[in-house]
RNA sequence: GGCGGCGUAGCCAAGUGGUAAGGCAGAGGUCUGCAAAACCUUUAUUCAUCGGUUCGAUUCCGAUCGCCGCCUCCA
């Protein structure tokens, strides 16, 4: 049974989605402003998971994430530049997307833009400010939250209680707006080259940022839908305010489980530019740690849990992640005899049983990890010395399959050809190892290594890596 | 000031009212011409500290110490 901590009921819930064997599901996206960085793609890794396990369950799951193209910081740089905030932001999501591929991410199915929904948004303003839930201030158009008094209960944030210690952070707007607490859905034009929309109801301006959320998730799911994930920092105000939008606009439920997914520290510390400790994914590669190795340590630790990224971690998972890959490049290249062995079955059904109440259990990624772990150490042990029976050997592949398609880590299928050349320089040195010409191999091997080309001898004959 | 999370072996980390998953590193071994890789075995009388509840607590309650987050645009 499937269960999720859901954030608006704070308690962990049995998933049952509103319609039978689907999903719909909204992921809050990034803002295009700069390179992803490492924290953003702990996320990112969180909601491809839940997607593909909700996936390994059997729903069709119809996987939404927005991109924030228009917003302060975009503007502001992209007048710096002295280029369209369409051109600024090109070079960050063709820059997110490659990122996304080399991480195993699926592409959500619909991945729509802010820029391209400013009608959607405007229409739900409009919709507010019938129900009195908004109100025009100067040239801009605000959300009245002492008209929604269910507002707080996503965040739990009593305002009566903590408005006093935080004053001093408040009131530093320079907006006209009743109570302090509400927040801009439209933002009226002020200069004439600021990036902006014309609306015949709102005039012309710029949507504030939470709307964008409410416009498209509705949009693309409905008024009401299943999951909405995002990070913690997002509970407040960001969501709480989506919830706010929606549903004084709709006067329905919004959403149904609310995911959020916790931080990621780095050495014990907040990660932050003026620390010096800062990493966007490019960072990572380009000091030599892969895609996979970064992926597996990412969803490593369960999303609820804030993840204290190391670079001994990343290292360790460097190691683990080249050991469950070799474990299953060597289970296909295993040579088979008819049969089965029982050890091996049992050790798989355990394997699956585990994976999945690992999974079930709110998405605890350690213990699936952990199932996968065993089987490998059971399936080595009792194959030690025995040929893999044929019909264990399709059924693990399948099963290690299974777990990839959730996990994304045990490596591609795709054979890699060696070219002629290399492939000679490994048959010569056979042939002088079998002279028992030891040097001419050992220098073969040296050549080979210095190519990036790792070769081990097993009885079977050699095997080799590319680096 | 308000609200919330966490503190488990050298490091990362799961977990439960009945006596500690898994990974990395370390140690020993198998294999090997050597090596590498791989494989096997092994590594916490103990779960921040102090009290309490209980037949029994790492797990529940209270206090203390330490770390982290949110409280208006940061995943």
């Amino acid at each position: 049974m499937l269960r999720f901590q859901n954030t608006l009921t704070n308690q962990l819930e049995e998933f049952r989605p509103m319609r039978e064997g689907e999903v719909g599901m909204y992921a809050c996206g990034p803002t295009v402003w700069s390179y992803a960085h490492l924290g953003n793609f702990r996320y990112f890794v969180f909601v491809d998971i839940l997607r593909r396990y909700l996936e390994f369950k059997g729903y069709d799951v119809k996987h939404v994430m927005n991109i924030t193209d228009v917003e302060d910081r975009i503007i502001a740089f992209s007048i710096e530049k002295g280029v369209t905030i369409d051109e600024y932001t090109a070079e960050y999501i063709a820059a997110l997307w490659e990122d996304w591929e080399a991480l195993g991410l699926k592409q959500p199915k619909i991945i729509p833009r802010a820029t391209h929904h400013i009608p959607e948004m405007v229409s739900i303003i409009e919709k507010l400010e019938e129900h009195g839930h908004a109100y025009r201030s100067d040239n801009s158009v605000y959300y009245r939250i002492s008209s929604f008094p269910e507002y707080g209960k996503l965040s739990k944030i009593n305002f009566a209680g903590n408005i006093a210690g935080a004053s001093e952070r408040i009131d530093t707007d320079r907006y006209e707006k009743e109570d302090a607490r509400d927040f801009a859905l439209w933002k009226g034009a002020e200069t004439p080259d600021e990036p902006a929309w014309d609306s015949s109801s709102l005039g012309r301006g710029r949507p504030g940022w939470h709307i964008e959320c409410s416009a498209m998730s509705t949009k693309y799911l409905g008024e009401t839908f299943d999951i909405h994930a995002g990070g913690v920092d997002l509970v407040f105000p960001h969501h709480e305010n989506e919830i706010a939008q929606s549903e004084g606009a709709t006067e329905k439920q919004f959403v149904r489980y609310w995911l959020h997914a916790e931080h990621l520290k780095v050495e014990g510390e907040t990660m932050s530019k003026s620390k010096g400790n800062f990493y966007t994914f490019r960072d990572l590669r380009e000091q030599g740690y892969s895609p996979t190795a970064i992926r597996y340590y990412l969803l490593s630790v369960p999303y609820r849990k804030q993840l204290n990224f190391t670079f001994e971690g990343l290292r360790a998972a460097e190691t683990t992640v080249e050991r469950l890959q070799d474990f299953r490049k060597r289970v296909k290249e295993a040579r088979v005899e008819p049969g089965r062995n029982e050890e091996v079955d049992m050790a798989m059904t355990r394997a699956l049983a585990e994976f999945e109440t690992g999974l079930d259990d709110d998405l605890n990624t350690s213990v699936a990890l952990a199932a996968l772990h065993n089987l490998m150490r059971e399936v080595n042990t009792a194959l030690r010395d025995h040929t893999v029976l044929e019909e264990n050997k399709q059924a693990l592949l399948e099963l290690l399959g299974r777990f990839d398609s959730v996990l994304n880590v045990m490596g591609s299928d795709e054979a890699v050809m060696l070219d002629a050349e290399v492939q000679s320089l490994i048959d010569e040195r056979q042939e002088a190892r079998r002279r028992r010409d030891f040097a001419r191999a050992d220098e073969i091997r040296d050549q080979l290594s210095s190519q990036g080309i790792t070769l081990e001898d097993t009885k079977d004959g050699v095997r080799w890596k590319r680096r």
